[in-house]
DNA sequence: ACCGCCGGGTGCC
DNA sequence: ACCGCCGGGTGCC
């Protein structure tokens, strides 16, 4: 420890622990420099070196544990300076000299990325020795090589080390074992979790019993301290039999994981159970010890099989005097029904002293400025509500604004000076390992919101007093003492990530008990802003609830570790070298990390899982059943043709190899038959592309244009092939290709004038981008006015009316991946009288969530049928009321019909679901459902090695068999 | 003695 | 470092 070292070149000094900060940062960020490949690379080839100046450093490593090497270019004894560090980012010395020299050139070259692992860990307080090895594109080998050996070193090509660590012997694995081993990563993960544990009496839904499971496995995880298993204890240390590495001091053990059951499983409810029946030390959520003894009706928690809050009461349970509501605002006081206190605004700023000193004197203590009861909801310093017998959050206006961002009503009025948070309180709240923390901050999508005030209306006891406070809208409150004071916080991820890239985020100051990720694979994206803020959330335990933790790819994963800090991974070096790569590379002692990994922090049950032979949730059957639909004599006629035409361009693109500089037009073409297949009224204004090169820049715009918005138009989620992600900000290239225009942008930033299309290689450049115009729907008129039917609208017509004389309580819903198709169905189901609403993407949340209410409800002349366009609503949304499901088109990505089904197919759905695809006989949709099913079976899908060149050749085949080509 | 040899001081980049 | 390297002391066997 002699070190508080000087580091001449900056000019400054660090003491340890910042060189420590500094190193890990330094570690990130090189891994995120070097790795945006990691999986694939490719080994060059090792070579033995020697670290040298061990006695100044701390870092400890063992026998076979790998290192990092990080450039010090600023190192002022030598710019070729490589740092070696161990997995904790404790520096252990430096690379010798020559040997930085050699590093140095082909690190800050990127030719290759250099991995250490030290044979035979540490024998003297001077120097040991280190295998390296180069991992980079094949096209950098020869000048890696010449590198190596023109400083006369010799790259051995093999790992010829005898020590562990470098030389695995791996037993590589077929596809198709992978790919299962892929899919059962998240099965069976159940076995030393079980156990059940009732939640405590202030929820007032009985748990389903794998909820109860669930809420058992939580607790434990945020109680028990163990480690997880990849770790052993050994004598004084702790190894970590993954890495090789060992530390000193007890390694941070996760507290919390990731909850992953599928969607309608009660995610929700089993993490309100776990907000009030684990606080502090296993005991139920309750105000600090302040509370005297107080009158309280209800409060004892129930028998707790795990005995760790014995002493169970405490709930925060208190008979809130009825319909007490000082602060509520007249106009709404007749909604505050049976209510979740939403809070959004200072109580005590409406200046009702009176009421806060009630609270005292009944022994209500301090608690923060705003103890609301159930009774009283509060928005933007009026009181709100959601109306238990309504159930919907959304008629209240105030709300509604808040949820919108509109900043409506009164100004917030300023609280007058004094804090009603206690100075002793104050600062304890801010001390490390805090006692004090006491809130959950919940991030969830905005579409999602309501329904957590819905849940928190329905499951948590009326007569309980839980403040929760919803941070969203402008005037939402700041106050960190405020905030910090809440049992619950709610926000989304927007409203997260605005805060942190403003100056003094609040989310950020205040120290949390339990951050909540709804949704949480939203983060799965490390770049993102959403991202970088939640990893900078200060909280002792973190959950992310998600029913998807892998999308695409392994590296979804990634982030969601990050998150939870499961150590070392969260550092992206060791994740890719001991997981990403080993596991894309069919090594199966990588897969059986992964799979200790992701078994030690997740929980995930499927709604076909069993609990002691039984399924979780009986839901009712589901049943899909195709009805093929066959063209009329005119339709058929009409197809053909353009079929011949599509064919004969696509197989001149194939034959040319082009199809993929093509694709825009390709797609087009395939847009154009199953537009057909729906009705002829989709086609809109058809431009007759004939290829013809030469056109002004305003028609080559206004073609792009055209293309973009039959690429994105089709429901096909195109995926940007920079970020992998669904496009956002979609532009597109001349090239005709669509990306999110960050993604491409930074690709022509960093790339300059050599710019390419990622997909075709093309030459683009920033100012040929072309991005949507915001226009309108024009001709929708057009379409009503010259109205014919097709077979498909008849085939559809004929089942709704059949549907409705044989039992008119059967609910529908109409599901298109063209929203001008659902708008021309309108036609005839007005026509027949049917009630229906429709929800697509191009509606606000504000209109969704209304729409889905007006759906749900069964007051008497509530619609039958809703109009669904395939991307709408995305995760979550709840349409239980309807147990038919037409699906009027196949999609390309039939996992996005499953989620489609699913939004009714749920808990709380008590008919059979019957599941209709219209499939038009001998059409491209047929070959549509041939691929559907080759689809599902792609190791692609799983492990996804997504480089540019394999995707064009599956997309290629693809559309040769859609083709029939 | 413009060497060799010995032994003490010393040590990352 | 049970090394290598450096530089001062030393000098037949």
């Amino acid at each position: 420890m002699q070190s508080r070292r000087w580091f001449g070149g900056a000019g400054f000094s660090f003491a340890d622990d910042q060189v420590t900060e500094t190193l890990s940062q330094a570690i990130r960020g090189t891994g995120e420099e070097l790795d945006r490949e990691p999986d694939t690379g490719v080994l060059f080839g090792s070579l033995r070196g020697s670290v040298v100046g061990l006695r100044y450093y701390t870092g400890v490593v063992n026998k076979g544990e790998m290192v990092s090497l990080v450039r010090q270019p600023q190192n002022p004894y030598d710019c070729n300076a490589v740092m070696v560090a161990n997995v904790y980012g404790s520096q252990v010395g430096h690379i010798k000299r020559e040997l930085a020299v050699l590093l140095a050139n082909i690190m800050d070259n990127n030719l290759a990325r250099v991995e250490g692992v030290v044979p035979f860990g540490v024998t003297n307080q001077f120097t040991m020795s280190v295998v390296l090895s180069f991992w980079g594109r094949e096209e950098n080998r020869d000048a890696v090589l010449r590198q190596i050996t023109s400083r006369s070193f010799k790259l051995q090509s093999g790992p010829t080390d005898g020590s562990r660590g470098l030389p695995r012997k791996s037993v590589l694995l077929t596809a198709e074992e992978l790919k299962n081993a892929f899919d059962n990563l998240f099965e069976n993960l159940m076995e030393d979790k079980i156990g059940e544990r009732e939640a405590v009496e202030a929820v007032c839904t009985p748990l389903l019993p794998h909820q109860k499971q669930a809420l058992s496995w939580m607790c434990v995880c945020e109680n028990n301290a163990a480690l997880p298993h990849f770790w052993e204890v050994k004598g004084e240390l702790f190894y970590n039999t993954l890495t090789h590495s060992s530390v000193r001091e007890r390694p941070q053990r996760v507290r919390g994981g990731i909850l992953a059951d599928d969607m309608g499983l009660g995610k929700t409810l089993t993490t309100i159970a776990l907000i009030l029946s684990n606080f502090h030390h296993g005991k139920p959520l309750c105000e600090p010890e302040k509370s005297s003894p107080e009158p309280k009706a209800s409060t004892t928690a129930r028998k707790n099989p795990e005995g760790k809050s014995g002493d169970g009461d405490q709930a925060e349970v208190s008979v809130g005097p009825a319909g007490h509501s000082p602060c509520m605002s007249a106009n709404q006081a007749e909604t505050q029904v049976e209510s979740v206190d939403v809070v959004q605004e200072d109580v005590v700023e409406d200046g009702d002293e009176d009421w806060v000193s009630e609270k005292k004197a009944k022994g209500r203590p301090q608690g923060g400025k705003a103890t609301t009861t159930k009774k009283a909801a509060k928005t933007k310093g009026k009181a709100v509500s959601t109306s238990r017998k309504g159930g919907a959050v959304l008629e209240d206006l105030d709300f509604a604004a808040a949820l919108s961002g509109l900043t409506q009503g009164a100004p917030q009025k300023k609280s007058v000076g004094k804090s009603v948070v206690s100075p002793v309180e104050a600062a304890s709240s801010q001390s490390t390992d805090d006692p004090a923390a006491r809130a959950t901050l919940i991030i969830c999508p905005l579409s999602v919101l309501s329904n957590w005030l819905d849940q928190l209306d329905q499951h948590v006891r009326a007569d309980v007093k839980l403040n929760v406070y919803l941070y969203y809208g402008s005037e939402r409150n700041r106050d960190t003492h405020f905030l910090s004071s809440q049992h619950m916080v709610l926000t989304t991820y927007n409203v997260l990530s605005a805060d942190y890239s403003g100056s003094a985020s609040p989310l950020h100051t205040v120290s949390w008990l339990r951050v909540v990720l709804d949704e949480g694979h939203i983060i799965r994206n490390p770049n993102t802003q959403q991202s970088k803020a939640v990893l900078k959330l200060n909280t002792q335990r973190r959950w992310i609830l998600t029913g998807t933790p892998i999308q695409n790819n392994l590296r979804d994963l990634w982030m969601l570790v990050a998150f939870l800090r499961l150590k070392p991974f969260d550092v992206r070096e060791w994740w890719n070298r001991v997981i990403q790569r080993p596991v894309t590379q069919g090594d199966k002692t990588g897969l059986q990390n992964l799979q200790a990994l992701v078994k030690c922090v997740t929980l995930r049950r499927t709604k076909a899982s069993r609990v002691c032979g039984r399924p979780l949730v009986s839901l009712p059957e589901r049943s899909v059943r195709i009805e093929e639909v066959e063209l009329t004599q005119k339709e058929r006629e009409e197809y053909e043709l353009a079929r011949t035409e599509g064919r004969t361009t696509i197989s001149r693109y194939v034959a040319e190899g082009t199809v993929l500089r093509n694709y825009a037009d390709v797609l087009a073409i395939l847009v154009r038959l199953r537009q057909f297949c729906c009705h002829p009224g989709l086609l809109g204004k058809t431009t007759t592309h004939t290829g013809v090169v030469a056109v002004t820049p305003a028609e080559l715009r206004e073609r792009l244009i055209m293309k973009l918005r039959l690429v994105l138009g089709t429901g096909s989620d195109e995926e940007c092939a920079v970020c992998l992600d669904s496009v956002r900000l979609p532009v597109i290239t001349h090239c005709a290709h669509v990306y999110c225009r960050p993604c491409i942008a930074e690709v022509i930033r960093s790339e300059q004038e050599q710019a390419r299309c990622p997909l075709c290689r093309g030459q683009i450049k920033a100012s040929e981008l072309v991005e949507f115009p915001l226009e309108e729907e024009e001709e929708e008129s057009n379409l009503l006015e010259n109205w014919r039917s097709s077979s498909k609208v008849e085939a559809l017509m004929s089942s709704l009316l059949r549907l409705r004389s044989e039992d008119d309580s059967i609910r529908s819903l109409v599901v298109s991946q063209f929203t001008r198709f659902l708008t021309i169905l309108e036609i005839p189901l007005r026509e027949e009288g049917f009630k229906f609403v429709r929800l697509d993407g191009t509606m606000n949340q504000k209109r969704r969530a209304q729409v889905i209410q007006e759906f749900q409800s069964d007051a008497p002349g509530s619609p039958l049928i809703m109009l669904l366009s395939l991307k709408a609503g995305g995760v979550g949304i709840n349409l239980s009321a309807a147990s038919r499901v037409f699906l009027m088109d196949p999609a390309w990505n039939p996992a996005a019909e499953d989620q489609c089904v699913d939004r009714c197919h749920r808990l709380g759905q008590k008919r059979d679901v019957v599941i209709t695809k219209f499939i038009v006989k001998g059409s491209v949709e047929e070959n549509m459902v041939k691929i559907q099913r080759q689809k599902q079976d792609l190791v692609e899908k799983a492990f996804g090695t997504k480089n540019p060149s394999e995707r064009k050749t599956s997309r290629v085949d693809e559309i040769r068999a859609l083709m029939e080509l």
